[in-house]
DNA sequence: TTTCATACATACAGCCTGTATGTTAATATG
DNA sequence: CATATTAACATACAGGCTGTATGTATGAAA
């Protein structure tokens, strides 16, 4: 019997099932280690839907680069949800990032991979708009400052930058001990006054 | 008339023929962007006197970083050379630091397609041993503590993706105002106790 | 019902990487 | 000094991948 679907429908389903694939083995294999014949051919498509759907690989990696940010705002959210003070809703969801950084792959895909191909100005925008929101009100709160305030948004990046290479420390665990304290201690001291 | 040399000098011009072209290449283009053809005809060679002296392109890329690492480093001792006090050797390296990365080319190459290419791990090697050093001695002088202590070591390693991404921060220009002044900021609050 | 657009498949052209093989000149050996 | 061997490169080959151009069938629209 013949499937009878909506032209909207199927775009949608086919869009989803390329994205689902090209998450996992961007996360597994890395941007250029998967060629796009491998990623179609699991998904029972050719490339000529890829690439009706997305202008280029790149396209579709930014898609996914895009999506993984927005899961892993809300993982942070929901770790520093519910938190005392509003310190500790900070170092909770540093946590939370430092938990959600663990899926494998992921550490590649968001630091190493995304910056290289998408460039750094892209990568920027999208953590503005997911993760580095969080951070930026968090900090914001706890210093009692105005969330929009250039001191606070250079503050925040410089404190998501270490953040990150805290994360990448870990990963290859080729430096010394537990980067985890480290940050919270550096955190603590920087937010302790005003300015 | 012909040309009588020895192998050990054909080899090293020949070596660094291609380094030097490379260096320029990826500087301008980018790893992913520049092929071994163009490459090789720059110098007047063919692909195979590359694959004869570097095991393939990424260690040809190794072999840049690796040099371009070494420049920097150098750069940063120089500019903090024959500083009043330690605090001031600190700033003055960061300062050279961040000169250092305004050559054009050396954020993309230093910054996302090295550790894209060659790996967090390697990087953070190729750091260790070159400007990476300065830093942690800089800091352990400030903080009266042993360069070879971990906690001095992690706090350098934070330290310096701060400086990081505020190169790249300013490289793209999209972000808030100067984050030379925030970062100056935040390494003296960082220092002002032991611990 | 006919016309048009959408969703995909097929086919093609160009480029690149890595390897295998050939050639010439330098060096080592007897 | 003659010869064997190795090093330095050039040439040629075998995949693989990306992006585009073209073809086809199905849903939508007129």
């Amino acid at each position: 019997m013949k499937e009878r679907r909506s032209n909207a429908d199927r775009s949608n389903a086919t869009r989803h099932a390329l994205l689902d694939a090209a998450r996992e083995l961007f996360l597994s294999e890395g941007f250029t280690a998967v060629g796009t014949p491998v990623l179609v051919k699991r998904v029972g498509l050719t490339r000529g839907a890829l690439y009706h759907h997305f202008a280029d690989k790149q396209a579709l990696f930014l898609a996914v680069v895009e999506e993984e940010a927005a899961r892993i705002a809300v993982e942070i959210e929901d770790g520093s949800a519910g938190a005392g003070s509003s310190l500790d809703a900070l170092i909770q969801g540093a946590n939370a990032y430092f938990r959600a950084m663990e899926i494998p792959g992921r550490v590649r895909l968001m630091l190493l991979d995304g910056p290289a191909v998408l460039g750094p100005d892209e990568m920027r925008r999208i953590d503005r708009e997911t993760g580095g929101r969080e951070l930026r009100h968090g900090l914001a709160e706890v210093m009692r400052r105005d969330g929009d305030d250039p001191e606070v948004e250079m503050l925040a990046d410089l404190v998501s930058a270490m953040f990150d290479r805290a994360v990448l420390a870990r990963d290859v665990s080729t430096g010394p001990g537990d980067y985890r304290e480290m940050v919270a201690a550096v955190l603590k001291k920087l937010v302790r006054e005003g300015k």
